[in-house]
DNA sequence: TCAAAAGTGTTTGGGTTACACCCATGA
DNA sequence: TCATGGGTGTAACCCAAACACTTTTGA
């Protein structure tokens, strides 16, 4: 039996995948490596954790490093723990995605900080990432893309007011489909979690959309009373609905 | 900027929680601890992740000498690290779930391992297990219970050759719901992953039931083919259904 | 008046639900 | 012959999907 001690020589990071929404494209917030290893590289943002620091903690903190935005959706999502993943020990890493409203950050770079620079980047142009962070990604923006047919979270991507229209196309952007106009405002409305604000699009060169907002209050409120949001597309195969099987 | 080397103070572990159907009921394999911390309390099987083991490797590993089972289905679900969760020091603990066929299950305590003894514990009885394995357990449940409308998993926790009553209540355990056996029928023989084995239950003093087996092969050409399997069924509150929103 | 995006209803098909009685076997 | 669980079909309903034209504004 090994002694005990051999075990408490590893370290433990949390990665955070910050989600964007910005001109139509789905954007990841990407930092240059401003430290060994990788310097210089691209990079998810993420730190050590603290010897007293949990790792929800940590990674609210390296989220609010990087742009000085609290309270904004995050979730753990998977661990990796490749032997060889990190070149100065064995290091595991916990990956957390955060979303964000991009019209509300502000990109704070510290002195010191792990980033010398920071980037929203369109998730279709990431490419040659550090460490397994390519991996780590993914795997986030798949469960970004299951949550999303099951919660009301494209609100946290978008301004406080925003138009059906745009709320629709960051729905496309996540789920990579087109969505049917009436029929995703016939759904988006019949969860009657928005609040029609009676203003419009303002200095637009076409017919002025109507603007909305998340009713925060009346989703927490639907949760307590133990109302379960499935936001749930069928899926298809060669345009062929494949059955669903239990009940 | 503190040394990195602090960071190089931690351990992590795997813990566990192997699901198995036994008497109508879904249960969990919890050991007695023959170690320091929490000896001679029950707790979920887990071990130190070894330094050239990667995560699911220790994962397998600690169901392998537990069980001396291989080759089952198992999950990585999420990461604890609460700052005080271990008394011998900064551990987080990954937490996995597997399905295990209780029928193949032989009980292997190899001497000097971390276990005196192990035993089937039904979900609804299991009180006052060690750390924070309550926690642990509760969230591996919650993901079986959603993994199982989506994917065909029930399976990984019959014998081979089952009947489809047996199924049905393996459905009813995990869900906790009871299901309509006409819809229930109709809905799991309509997947076409099951194949009639043109046999029968025998000894039983009623009529007796067709046995069936899963067809692993053609789920499996199935996935490579694109499909998604959604057993989901719709939910239901106060016997009014919630609408879905998307699409 | 033109371009551009906003906004709006109806029909159809398929899947989910609810529901009750006869069958085969061993005791 | 009785108890026990096995096995089967249909009708109603609801939701998802498909689909096209009019409206409003700024340029």
């Amino acid at each position: 039996m090994v002694s005990l001690d051999n075990f408490f020589k590893s370290a433990f990071t949390v990665d955070n995948v910050i989600f964007g929404f910005d001109e139509g494209d789905l954007k990841v917030l990407l930092i240059k490596r401003g430290e060994q290893p990788f310097l210089g590289k691209w990079a998810l943002p993420g730190y050590f954790v603290y010897p007293n620091e949990d790792l929800d903690g940590a990674a609210v903190r390296v989220l609010e490093e990087l742009t000085g935005l609290k309270n904004v959706y995050l979730e753990q999502v998977e661990t990796f723990g490749d032997v060889n993943r990190h070149p100065f020990g064995r290091v595991i890493t916990v990956a957390y995605y955060s979303l964000i409203n991009t019209k509300d950050y502000i990109l704070k770079l510290k002195a010191g900080s792990i980033a010398q620079q920071a980037e929203w980047v369109a998730l279709k142009d990431v490419n040659d990432i550090a460490f397994d962070h390519a991996a780590i990604l993914a795997s986030c923006f798949q469960r970004l893309q299951r949550r999303v047919r099951h919660r009301p979270l494209g609100f946290e991507l978008l301004p406080k007011k925003f138009t059906l229209t745009q709320l629709q196309q960051l729905y496309e952007a996540i789920l990579q489909t087109e969505l049917d106009k009436r029929n995703f405002r016939k759904k988006i409305l019949s969860m009657n979690l928005l609040i029609d604000l009676k203003e419009m699009q303002e200095g637009v060169a076409h017919r002025p959309a109507k603007l909305y907002q998340f009713d925060r209050a009346k989703y927490e409120q639907f949760l307590a009373e133990g109302y379960i949001f499935d936001l749930s597309e069928s899926k298809k195969k060669n345009g062929k609905k494949v059955n669903g099987v239990l009940h």
